[in-house]
RNA sequence: GCGGCCAUAGUCUAGCCAGGUCUAGGACAUCGGCUUCCCGAGCCGAGGACCCGGGUUCAAAUCCCGGUGGCCGCACCA
């Protein structure tokens, strides 16, 4: 973790912790202003890959408090809690099956499992010292629905269980045609036991979840060939039981080895990867780690982590996992409502079937951790966040170069032209000319626009560059065609405009 | 959750070991004024802090205990 990064976040109002006045709690973190409209503008570019490119992906929102009993089906209720036990002088934890090796021994009760302890002399596997009283640890947050205690709510640690939920609503809705996509992306608590490092790992985080819903006997998918060439680096699981280190394989290879065993997984696996380029962390630091069965979670029978490499610490950025038919199942047989698909032939149904689901999962503060971590930069002591142009909090800063005859007044109007051009800009008058460029290369604004003397006498300014502060000069009329053909790195920078010499 | 280290203005920090001289010093930031105008420029002025709770003491930012939070390691991470 970058500690300056975490100063500048403070400091600028892009993050900080929760709760300060009270003495903080740890693992929530609040966002500034500058914060959320980074936030905002990665989950728009997540929207702009993954939703708006495909016509059979939807989004919905539903609510973060939810019926125990939804759990109880999904298998968070059973999978996410642990009974734990402390031993009394070495303080280690352990997951009770770690230590008792008895078939089935979560669903004991505390006290059987406290007799059988003391009856078998059961004692640390570190330093032999006594067991404490066996404990419940969920990792799920608790609470209640209404008045009464005993309907138990708890917030939901993925917005997924929100979308299977709805299986035969989102069915109907895509016309009851596979394979089709549902989208969730919001807030989700998990009660972390040691949160830690920043905006690595919280107890409230946002979650983008999507749900891929194909059929089974049918699990081709029909953009696999626009992709089938291009490459992504992975760590499969023979990779890593041999040791053999990352490689660098076609999705095609990926496919006919079957070291990824779902064309979807392989297809959303690929557009991240290029997500996740385009949030300004390059191809080379980023790979696909395969989980080991014990790794994985109760629901999947295939699962990918998307890793990104920051200050040579790998970060798990998004989860790629097969969740087969797991969750529609177990919702329909605790629902009695059938959670399938069917199968027509000659307008007739003939089969109804659970379909399979490929699940992307992101974690989008991690992404922004990523990005910002990259883009942190330093020149002449001086801090640069060399954000990529769609993501930065603003798309230009537009400054007056003395606050005098008649420039400030000059820039504001051209500032007020470019924003009602839907151009992202900020005015700002406060500052010594150099003290602001210090400003917007430090918040990663990439352009800054000068009003000078100059354009009092011929309706030209500068656009500086935050990489390298090199500027250009060129007409106000030209502004909003050139800004936006730099924005989306139409054209370089030294060949929009006439050079300004230093 | 365990162990180690740590906690002073918006940010970074001096002071703490050797308690009083600290009505807590500095830098940057912020606000007001002046001035200058292409890379955190200059001058004048202002506001702003000892994480919380207890204890020791005539006296605590300073010593002790507890809590909270942070960093690192271990454990945990469906």
């Amino acid at each position: 973790m970058n500690e300056k990064l975490i100063q500048l976040a403070k400091r600028r109002g892009i993050f900080w912790p929760s709760f300060e006045i009270y003495g903080g709690v740890s693992g929530f973190i609040d966002f500034g202003p500058l914060g959320i409209k980074i936030l905002k503008n990665i989950e728009n570019l997540w929207r702009k890959m993954f939703i708006l490119k495909h016509d059979f992906i939807y989004e919905i929102s539903t609510p973060i408090v939810m019926p125990e009993i939804v759990f109880e089906a999904s298998g968070h209720i059973k999978h996410f809690t642990d009974i734990v036990l402390t031993c009394s002088s070495c303080k280690n934890k352990y997951r009770v099956d770690q230590i008792i090796e008895v078939e089935n021994i979560e669903s004991w009760s505390l006290d059987e499992i406290e007799k059988y302890i003391k009856e078998n002399n059961i004692r640390c596997i570190e330093c032999k010292g006594e067991f404490e009283k066996p404990s419940y640890f969920n990792l799920l947050m608790k609470t209640n629905i209404g008045p009464f205690s005993t309907d138990i709510g708890y917030l939901r640690p993925e917005a997924a269980q929100g979308i299977f939920i709805n299986f035969k609503r989102m069915y109907e809705i895509a016309r009851k045609k596979l394979p089709f996509g549902v989208v969730q992306l919001g807030k989700v608590q998990r009660n972390e036991i040691a949160p830690r490092k920043s905006l690595y790992r919280m107890r409230e985080f946002t979650i983008i979840d999507l749900e891929f819903f194909y059929d089974p006997q049918n699990p081709n998918c029909n953009l696999i060939n626009e992709i089938y060439s291009k490459k992504i680096r992975i760590l499969d699981i023979e990779s890593r039981n041999k040791n053999l280190g990352i490689k660098e394989i076609s999705i095609e290879t990926a496919l006919k080895n079957k070291i990824v065993l779902s064309e979807w997984l392989a297809y959303f696996m690929y557009l991240s990867q290029e997500f996740i380029q385009k949030l300004g962390i390059p191809y080379e630091k980023q790979y696909f780690i395969e989980k080991l069965p014990s790794e994985r979670a109760h629901y999947s029978s295939q699962t990918f982590d998307h890793m990104v490499v920051i200050n040579g610490n790998p970060i798990e950025v998004a989860g790629f996992a097969l969740r087969t038919d797991y969750d529609l199942r177990n919702h329909s047989i605790k629902s009695g409502v059938e959670l399938v698909a069917e199968r027509i032939k000659e307008g007739k149904v003939i089969e109804k079937f659970y379909p399979y689901v490929a699940e992307p999962s992101f974690g989008l503060e991690r992404l922004m951790l990523c990005s910002l971590s990259l883009a942190y930069s330093e020149r002449d002591g001086r801090i640069i966040l060399k954000l990529p142009s769609e993501i930065a909090p603003y798309h230009a800063a537009v400054l007056p170069l003395v606050r005098k005859d008649g420039i400030p007044e000059m820039a504001y109007k051209i500032y007020l032209n470019l924003k009602e051009k839907g151009i992202d800009c900020v005015y700002d008058d406060t500052e010594y000319i150099g003290k602001a460029y210090a400003k917007y290369d430090e918040i990663g604004v990439p352009y800054c626009i000068t009003v000078d003397y100059q354009t009092l006498n011929d309706e030209t300014v500068t656009i500086r560059n935050r990489d390298d502060w090199n500027q250009i000069r060129i007409k106000v009329t030209d502004l909003v065609n050139i800004l936006n053909k730099l924005l989306r790195n139409e054209i370089k920078f030294e060949e929009a405009g006439i050079p300004v010499k230093k």
